[in-house]
DNA sequence: TCAATAGTACAAGGATCGTTGAAGTATGGA
DNA sequence: TCCATACTTCAACGATCCTTGTACTATTGA
């Protein structure tokens, strides 16, 4: 990930709106949701939703596919991966302890959603 | 780290100069750098950096302690840790695989600057 | 005390962002 | 074909952000 994109995606999440949308798409999983859903579930005007959507759209964050009459917004989990990743990478470069302070909070995976076991490829 | 912190941090790094201050400091390690050298290595005025490093330090990235003349920056390995926790936590609630392919990618810590061990507690 | 150095604070401007409401586009059913 | 549903697009406006230059403050040395 270059710095351009990275950039562009922190500027996404630097919204208090679309930061929900994306928590929300990424706790819907795979499937994703209507942009109606998640209007209602968020409590935002179809209108403005669609604003950030598209915000989050350019930074590569969420992807979009039509069903029927809905569009349907999933999180581009790859996309956030990389994000993490940039920023550990910049975190690392002055300070290689902080990698071990993260690896001690493991439990942020084997709580809430168990759906999907994790695939150590 | 609350919403509000993370929506700060994000704030403050989807910024081109501020972004580039932070890789600077976090490279510089834990004696930080005046302002004054900053502004020289990104080429920034002084007015225009100080605006930024002010952002900054309100999103608690970045910490400050006079010395002498100078003011003197450093980054907040903190603060940094907790939004890369913050967002990993956004992004395995929904897709645990992430986490198995950050993992991958422990280069990161193993290659430039070998200054400092990993304090594993 | 005076001058030089190192930064910060402030004001003004242009640029970008976020919200709103009204109008436009695509899909599906009667 | 006509209407309803589900969204998006557009224009307008206020709010915030970024930059620039000038003024101000703190520290040091002569």
């Amino acid at each position: 990930m270059d710095d351009r994109q990275a950039l562009a995606s922190f500027s996404a999440l630097s919204q208090e709106t679309r930061l929900q949308v994306v928590r929300t798409l990424v706790v819907a999983g795979q499937d994703g949701l209507a942009a109606g859903s998640i209007a209602e579930g968020l409590d935002v005007s179809p209108s403005n939703l669609s604003f950030h959507l598209k915000e989050l759209g350019h930074a590569g964050l969420i992807s979009q596919r039509r069903e029927s009459r809905s569009i349907v917004y999933s999180a581009s989990y790859d996309a956030l991966a990389d994000l993490v990743k940039f920023l550990m990478e910049d975190c690392c470069s002055g300070h290689p302890g902080i990698r071990a302070s993260l690896e001690r909070s493991e439990e942020c995976c084997d709580g809430s959603t168990k759906s999907q076991e994790a695939t150590v490829a």
